[in-house]
RNA sequence: GCCCCCGUAGCUCAGUGGAUAGAGCGUCGGCCUCCGGAGCCGAAAGCCUGAGUUCGAGUCUCAGCGGGGGUACCA
């Protein structure tokens, strides 16, 4: 926030300390730890450190750390600095503090002209693509699948946000064995029996893939008859396979029929997310191109054509890269059979991504169970010399599982986004809070759904991505303490403020004695335009969770200790009605951010 | 076997190599004549083990132990 007078200081110590030939490595500034004042920090040890090493020794390094720092104070004493109200040294390091009124105007001011673009990045001249939010067609969208989602989103949010010119991209895999397993099962015993409602279609789809599972599946004492049956039914679903492959068109009227029953159930869920994705691939129509790879990998001697004995083609990554050990193994990238992979699609994707699209950073955002699947598609990008693959980047998360043991549609053991979002909308109208008595019926539902899903998306951005997630229902759709609602609630506060206060300052001088809860609220603010680029640098939607929840906690300590309509000085009421109005903005910016919306009443 | 991820309070999780390791839930104790109690204030309780690097390690390296995932024609 203040780049240019923090850098007006690094260069006058830095000035001091060459005059003093004491080599000084570069300052690096961090908020002061302590709350109470406000300010920044550096220290002095990794100076002190390099003289000892350097043999000039002039004591124990923290004690000469704590000299240098004593140096430094003495001399911007002498030497004043706008801005900076007063100086310490302590224990090696030296403290600035800021002149609040100055700084407090400042950052208000900047926070309430700039609004919703207050922390918005420069243009970073590079263009992301986030590949995320991408079920399997013929499945129902599940808990994890929302992970997936709400992960993908927060983070296109974020860089964007920071600067970055972002695509949002989606690939489904409406095809391969699974669908066609469906498919098998509607053709053969349900044709036309679906039902008309979106979500329900969509779950039926679900209910046929595990009824006919069951039926294709090998069970222990099989009758003969139920063996004849199995292998027959399996030797259909094979020979559709053959039959879509060819371009059979009633089969491909078939699977183009259901495959949208499900991209509209998709849509509809992404819409209720908010989620807007700008490139849609599908993994049907990357098997064609990615075949011609395949081709052109092993005449470049870098894919090993095993076929003409019996085998496949495959990559030895390993063995290309001059490794010892298996890290990279062998892959597969076409079937014996001439047909293609997962593995192979990604490679006929990545080139498109970056031909097509001129990424300039490639984010994958898939689960960790995919990490070596990720690390084989991306060495093979290297040794086929192409230069970008070291600009991919696989956004790996821990799989969500529930209490009793891994999702799994066949033992019908899985948690429907639907379900979930359902339970938690009707959580929060239970809730029932006389501040929503007063709604439409229309808006009490919106202000719900905000609540529920803003739990919901808290629930899985506050969580490290690399960390598995356990789903419980009733942690997930909590609303006290560390949750979505919780930094809603903080939002509603400063909003019913400023209702009450009827009108809005359009500026304030800080001139009054800051109280330490103003002070700390002032210095999370300030901070925000920083969590933005760190987060998105990062690729990680959890900083500016867990910043959103400190700020939300910190004005709530604000909103107890320290009045704002009560304070009888005009003067210092104007004021934190400015700062309050400056909070109730970074904790909307902060929210959106998460994908979670700030409402005005809850 | 090999590769990757994880191990912090009773539980679930935070913690850019730097000052006093922080939250939530749970437990215990306070706070509604006062801007919204989905809240605030306080208490008890913690870095898997062992070496190493460093002025300084929860953080980096190696080994061990424990948990999870992956490991040639699924995605």
């Amino acid at each position: 926030m203040f780049g240019s007078e923090q850098q007006a200081i690094t260069d006058k110590i830095n000035a001091f300390f060459s005059e003093n030939d004491i080599p000084l490595v570069e300052l690096k500034w961090t908020p002061v730890p302590f709350s109470g004042e406000w300010g920044v920090s550096t220290s002095f040890f990794q100076t002190a450190a390099n003289e000892a090493r350097s043999g000039i020794g002039r004591g124990p390094v923290p004690a000469r750390a704590q000299e240098i720092a004593e140096q430094a104070k003495t001399w911007l004493e002498a030497h004043p600095v706008i801005g900076i109200h007063h100086l310490e040294a302590v224990k090696g390091y030296l403290n600035l503090y800021f002149s609040t009124p100055e700084y407090t105007c400042n950052v208000v001011n900047t926070v309430l002209s700039q609004g919703k673009d207050f922390g918005k990045g420069a243009p970073q001249g590079e263009r992301v693509m986030v590949e995320f939010a991408q079920p399997n067609t013929h499945h129902s969208f599940h808990i994890g699948h929302y992970r997936n989602a709400i992960l993908g989103e927060s983070l296109s949010r974020l860089v964007e946000f920071a600067g970055f010119d972002t695509i949002r991209a989606s690939y489904p895999g409406d095809i391969g064995l699974g669908v066609i397993t469906v498919l098998w099962i509607y053709d053969k015993f349900y044709r036309g029996q679906e039902p008309a409602d979106v979500h329900e279609r969509g779950q039926w789809l679900l209910k046929l893939y595990v009824e006919a599972t069951n039926l294709l599946t090998e069970k222990e004492n099989e009758t003969p008859q139920e063996t004849l049956q199995r292998e027959s039914y399996d030797a259909e679903r094979r020979d559709m396979y053959r039959k879509w492959d060819a371009g059979d068109p009633e089969i491909r009227r078939l699977w183009e029929e259901t495959r949208a029953w499900s991209l509209e159930e998709l849509r509809v869920i992404l819409a209720m997310l908010e989620i807007d994705i700008d490139v849609w691939f599908f993994e049907s129509e990357v098997d064609e191109p990615s075949k011609t790879i395949v081709t052109e990998l092993i005449e470049r001697g870098i894919a090993t054509d095993e076929r003409p004995e019996g085998g496949a083609v495959i990559v030895k990554i390993d063995e290309k890269l001059g490794l010892k050990k298996d890290k990279y193994r062998t892959a597969v990238i076409l079937r014996s059979d001439g047909t293609s992979l997962y593995l192979t699609k990604d490679l006929a994707l990545a080139e498109e991504k970056f031909n097509k699209y001129h990424v300039d950073r490639s984010i994958y955002v898939v689960d960790n169970r995919q990490s070596l699947h990720f690390q084989q598609a991306f060495k093979i990008l290297e040794l086929w010399g192409f230069e970008q693959a070291e600009k991919c980047f696989h956004l790996a998360y821990g799989f969500v599982s529930l209490p009793e043991g891994a999702m799994s549609a066949r033992r019908g053991r899985l948690v429907l986004f639907k379900d979930v979002a359902d339970q938690a909308i009707q959580r929060v109208l239970d809730f029932e809070s006389e501040k929503t008595s007063d709604l439409s019926e229309h808006q009490r539902l919106e202000t719900a759904s905000q609540i529920g899903l803003g739990a919901m998306a808290y629930a899985m951005l506050s969580v490290d991505n690399n960390k598995d997630i356990v789903f419980e229902m009733d942690e997930a759709l909590s609303f006290d303490g560390h949750t979505g609602p919780y930094i809603q609630n903080a939002h509603v506060r400063a909003a019913s403020i400023l209702k009450k206060a009827g009108t809005r300052p359009e500026s304030a001088a800080y001139n009054h004695r800051l109280d330490s809860h103003e002070v700390q609220l002032i210095d999370l603010i300030s901070r925000f335009p920083d969590t933005v680029q760190q987060a998105a640098q990062e690729y990680r939607p959890l900083i500016m969770a867990a910043y959103a929840y400190d700020l939300a906690n910190t004005f709530h300590s604000f909103y107890h200790a320290v009045p704002v309509l009560k304070t009888e000085d005009e003067t210092v009421r104007q004021a934190r009605l400015r700062l309050v109005m400056a909070a109730k903005q970074v904790l909307a910016n902060a929210l959106a951010l998460l994908g979670i919306t700030a409402p005005e009443v809850m």
